[in-house]
DNA sequence: TTGAAAGCGGTACCAG
DNA sequence: CTGGTACCGCTTTCAA
């Protein structure tokens, strides 16, 4: 156990190109090169200059280096223009961190696009001007259409990266947002253990059967549900976008039809249809859902939602912007540190509801 | 909804210093003078400039700020030298952020106490020399002898923050980690949803009935306990530290005494010595630990525990340097933003294991 | 009360 | 192949 006790506090200065110049008996110039993997250097004072880096223990200082580069990141975020509530709070997230963003010289801004028209969402990744652009986060829907304009995309010098449902489908594919397996899977054991009976009916709804994010929560779900909680009985997946429609016949119509439904999993990222179909009488059903959205923690204050799945909207979009940005620097990421985590929220351990003041 | 369809993307360039400069006709200096509040300018001066700001919507880039300033900041971080495995993965993660961290001009380092030592780590507390240290993030409990302390440290102009369990009875208190009383309120409610009989008796496991975080756990706990889940008895809470008393005699002896045990609620973050003592035996009983850590992953993997509570302990890291930064800079912080998420961990929305490798 | 100028740690262009 | 030097956006003496 190091550190034990007393107080060393070391007070070493941190090593600058200068140092290394004057170590390496070089110019800055060359030192430049050097690091930068610059060509036109002897190969005997790379190795000078890596030694003298080495000898140091020289880390670049990349907030110096970006502010001589004068480099800036122009990215764009490519979201439907569905009603959803969750969008729209990731679009606020975007503008929200374009301001800070601004400070690490990249700029992102948001473009709406009618989210199951595949060629719409073509047309939008053609029409980014690659001169101006330097990368996109697109949520589309894995459709041949969208895989090739994204190849295009890539094509033309413009770093593509999936944002919330993965294109798996397209070369060099980059996703940020949950695994939706996963998230199926965990909706399904909490589901099947929350149900204070066990055996009956489960709900399935969802918004889209088009979106593949949606395909594979249902996937994850109903592993779980057979394997482990064979009892019970999940239904064929209701599609609905209509508050009405699900309020006012869906919901009762299963009720009634399956007297012994215990709960209801909702693959959509929209809550209000769902919500206005609950009630105090399906208090007793387990009601889970996903994302956290002042909407859907409304339902779980009041007992309406059991359990939401969620992912941190502040963190697919600077995980996005990471990916983009080090896609157009083509260097490395780590792809473990970009996966996006699978929140689960109960009542008990809902965060403080976040005011929109910023640091 | 904004940015339907075609694209339009600003090519504004943000303004620097020497625009507002040009714009108020004032120098670089007498800008910078009115930016950062220094005296010594007349107050029309200062309304020109903050009106070029307003105008030419200027913000400031810290990066360059912070490169002219030549500040660093030095902060410790006061851990417990106990043999826990997250405290030492604490450790890990702050050496680990210490490196990028350099180049944010911030300096952090671990000091580790004996954990139960009031009087250890007061002394580390007033043996911090403030001309070289500007924070402290401290793992403490919370009595007299701490609070002195920690007010003394304070006066000699060292910024204090409370880590992982809190100081509230300490004045201008700042505390980083957890709710643990909604902490325990979580497990009490997976308890209680998860338990398959709906009446029982619950065995709770404590290393530490001193510190304050524990308390609160075991308080948020029984109060959900009793309130969704009556039909359950929650047994007085068992202390220990030691592995072997835990495994050959805590646990047995619990199980013969009462076989009607439906769960284990362990406040502890060290887990090794509850996993050592479960087995396929305590399979159906319901175990929720502390912490994601190699261990408890191991154990949650294979079905020994049935749910973590957790917190990020990157998160924490981070929110802490913020959290003394700003109390240095003697700039406000927006304290919901600095909450740390209670995280709830099942086998099927564990994380990928995060390989040591960086960025 | 204000301005000029020298950096901070890098980058990049232009000579040599 | 290498060095000199003018910045990047901001801060901070030192004079005026």
């Amino acid at each position: 156990m190091p550190n034990r006790g007393k107080v060393k506090l070391v007070e070493r200065v941190k090593p600058t190109i200068n140092d290394i110049a004057r170590h390496a008996g070089v110019s800055l110039a060359t030192v430049d090169r050097v690091l930068n993997e610059r060509p036109g250097v002897r190969s005997v004072t790379v190795r000078r200059v890596h030694e003298a880096v080495k000898e140091l223990g020289y880390i670049r200082d990349t907030a110096a280096a970006n502010l001589a580069r004068q480099r800036i990141y122009r990215f764009v975020f490519l979201l439907p223009d569905t009603d959803e509530e969750f969008i729209d709070e990731m679009q606020q997230e975007i503008s929200s961190q374009a301001k800070s963003l601004i400070n690490e010289r990249t700029h992102i801004e948001t473009l709406r696009v009618s989210y199951l028209d595949s060629t719409e969402i073509a047309a939008a990744l053609d029409n980014l001007p690659p001169e101006k652009i330097d990368g996109v986060a697109v949520v589309a829907p894995e459709t041949p259409t969208v895989r090739d304009a994204v190849a295009r995309t890539r094509e033309r010098g413009i770093a593509v990266v999936a944002l919330l449902t993965d294109l798996p489908s397209s070369p060099r594919n980059h996703f940020v947002g949950i695994d939706n397996n996963a998230a199926g899977q965990t909706a399904a054991k909490l589901m099947g253990s929350f149900a204070a009976e066990n055996s009956g009916k489960i709900l399935v709804l969802t918004s889209s059967r088009l979106a593949r994010d949606h395909l594979e929560r249902r996937q994850g779900f109903d592993q779980v549900m057979e394997q482990q909680f064979p009892e019970f009985e999940v239904l064929p997946t209701v599609e609905t976008n209509d508050y009405k429609t699900l309020a006012d016949k869906v919901l009762p119509d299963a009720l009634t039809s399956w007297p012994d439904i215990r709960g209801v999993y909702s693959t959509a990222s929209s809550n209000k249809g769902l919500i206005k179909s609950l009630s105090t009488e399906t208090m007793n059903l387990v009601v889970i859902a996903h994302e956290l959205t002042p909407t859907s923690r409304a339902a779980l204050q009041s007992n309406l939602f059991t359990a939401l799945i969620s992912q941190d909207k502040g963190h697919v979009v600077r995980s996005a912007v990471r990916l983009m940005r080090s896609t157009v620097d083509a260097v490395p990421y780590n792809v473990t540190q970009e996966r996006i985590r699978i929140e689960i929220f109960l009542k008990e351990n809902l965060p403080i509801e976040v005011t929109t003041d910023q640091l």
